[in-house]
DNA sequence: TTGAAAGCGCTAACAG
DNA sequence: CTGTTAGCGCTTTCAA
């Protein structure tokens, strides 16, 4: 039997084993100190040990071990990012941002879908944080009140998405969605409309973020002196396009239908434009509708959709950067209320014509 | 200073530590052994002494590190999908169905995105399996060739989805792309169209799933008697609207155009279908367009598009079992060919009217 | 600057 | 059935 270039072991080696920290400190002729500490760059070697040390790693083709590192370290590099749906587009486009930004840090990304389930949500925040397989959360809760977010395991970096926190209780990134939903009908109301009816109401303790937007459109309504026709305010359970579509059925069999619509979402706006069409109504002419999100769905559809677009760069960078900041001890303290930038985006879907169009600033806000 | 519950410690502990299965062990009164058996219902424990390691394990609100487990048991219990993009709805619908179903057998999953990048592809194909975070790769290559899907760490278990194998290098979920293809044009034949064009070849050894599309396109047009008119099959660089757009506009530039477009992606045929209402022209009226892969978007779009609809469940379980099954050892040897079953779902856009219809299972096939 | 050695918390041989 | 114990591979305190 010939000799090993490792030392003898009383059972046959594993057929091939991947080398460890140790390996390359026996062949370099330094401790495991040594190695781990030219690998992460930590305290100043020799050029020569160094040297030597590199030499060795390139020989064995080394790659540490991640679990080991993590273990040792307490720290994963991983994150979890939390949302309701995967394949609803604003949670795609936004991870679509999140993973690389998240990455540049050197970290990886856990995922992780509730389908809105309350329990689920509910388990995620309470999770004990140490000993777990990231260092910190990015969330974007559906079925949980700010209360219910309130109760979480403290110890757990975490960042909301998507939900307005006013009290502190830990970090929000998103944009002003009153403001917002105020310049999206004040648009409405500017394209010469006057009964323009609200599609994704939502009346829970859960469905903050859909009465700021019910907000905006009532204070835009009272500016414009316009009354509050409460049958025009339709509620959804969700956002998506069949929420969409069968609201603006129901709006479609009032006696007095809309020549407007706002929708919570893209989506919400697409599945209103689908019935519309099918019951020969045409967008904008008989109503105009106006979208929430800027998903790309809406800019190569017929028409292309009117709406709000969130800066999901900017939420995503300063989501990931904030997060970060605590994870790795940078940040400390109250949660912060981070407002990122939108426009409205003028299309089709209001102005009528056929001409595509960026992404426009116009009425920009903060 | 009062007496604490656990040893005594020169060093004051740290403010808050979570139990370990040591503490719990202690507080039982037997071996970690123990307690790890109990927590992971290994081998039989004496109904005695599991009732006492319980209410220890309850009392101290225990939960193990998964970090450590991993580290000692080699596993990490999570795995890796990789996709060229998230925000594209194939891929987000497709991870929808895939996150649940690894959850269910214990998985956690990472998610990465390449934008089809083959360096980046090809990196994560090469990188050393074991000390991984990841005990598998789901993989959705873009840029890479069959024979650079072969070039990788054997021993990491992959299983590729979208692509075609036929050498057993590696697991391979999806369906007969050319005979899905063919039903596609076959449909197209059959509502009387002549002149079809298809959207989406690609001629890099890298396009081997558009080849096999167009592949389907000139035996259905073989079939019918049809010329194939080469100026009327367009590539593109990727599978999406804009260049979709692009294509049909090049398209209507003909001296003689189509009257009907097989596109290799609902996302073509949306870009398509917006070209075509901008410069005027009825979809189907004068051109008939069906798509591939069934995205929400071509089920609520004006008009609806007409899909080859993968049956994307089947895929998502099909692909995380097999994957899976190896990382488990259940399974080893050559890798295997998975088709799974399809159907072709004529909506508006080939057909006209503008009832909507579920999910049709004619022409279905395999 | 570098080495020796003690863990990180868990699993699993190997007794008993 | 349960205890003892030796790692998994890395980081890091403490000495030298």
């Amino acid at each position: 039997m010939s000799a090993t270039p490792r030392e003898d072991r009383l059972v046959p080696a594993p057929a091939v084993r991947d080398p460890t920290l140790r390996d390359v400190a026996e062949l370099a002729g330094v401790s495991p100190r040594t190695v781990s500490n030219v690998v992460n760059g930590y305290a100043r070697v020799t050029p020569d040990t160094r040297a030597k040390v590199e030499r060795a790693l390139a020989q064995l083709d080394y790659q540490p071990n991640l679990l080991a590192r993590s273990l040792a370290n307490g720290r994963s590099g991983q994150i979890l990012v939390v949302v309701p749906y995967l394949d609803t587009p604003y949670f795609s486009e936004l991870l679509q941002a999140v993973i690389p930004r998240a990455r540049t840090r050197g970290y990886d990304v856990l995922i992780d879908q509730t389908d809105g389930d309350p329990r689920h949500e509910a388990a995620l925040l309470r999770r004990r944080s140490r000993g777990l397989r990231y260092d910190g959360m990015l969330f974007s809760p559906l079925g949980l009140s700010q209360d219910e977010l309130r109760d979480r395991d403290q110890a757990l970096p975490l960042v909301v998405l998507g939900e307005r926190s006013s009290d502190g209780g830990f970090d929000h990134v998103g944009i002003d969605d009153v403001a917002a939903s105020r310049d999206a009908v004040r648009h409405l109301v500017a394209c010469g409309r006057r009964r323009i009816a609200a599609i994704g109401d939502q009346p829970y303790r859960t469905g903050e973020a859909a009465q700021r937007r019910t907000e905006g459109y009532r204070q835009a309504l009272a500016e414009a002196g316009l009354p509050v026709d409460e049958s025009l305010v339709v509620q959804t359970p969700r956002f998506n396009r069949a929420d969409g579509a069968r609201a603006m059925e129901a709006l479609l069999a009032l006696p007095d239908p809309p020549d407007a619509v706002f929708a919570y979402s893209d989506l919400v706006a697409l599945g209103a434009v689908h019935v519309l069409h099918r019951v020969g109504l045409r967008v904008p002419d008989d109503v105009a509708v106006v979208g929430y999100d800027d998903i790309e769905d809406g800019r190569y559809s017929n028409p292309t959709i009117s709406t709000v677009s969130p800066d999901k760069a900017a939420i995503a960078r300063e989501a990931v950067d904030r997060l970060l900041g605590r994870v790795e001890g940078a940040r400390t303290g109250r949660g912060e209320e981070i407002l990122v930038d939108y426009a409205l985006v003028p299309r089709q879907s209001t102005r009528g014509g056929s001409s595509e169009e960026g992404r426009g600033s116009e009425e920009g806000r903060e």
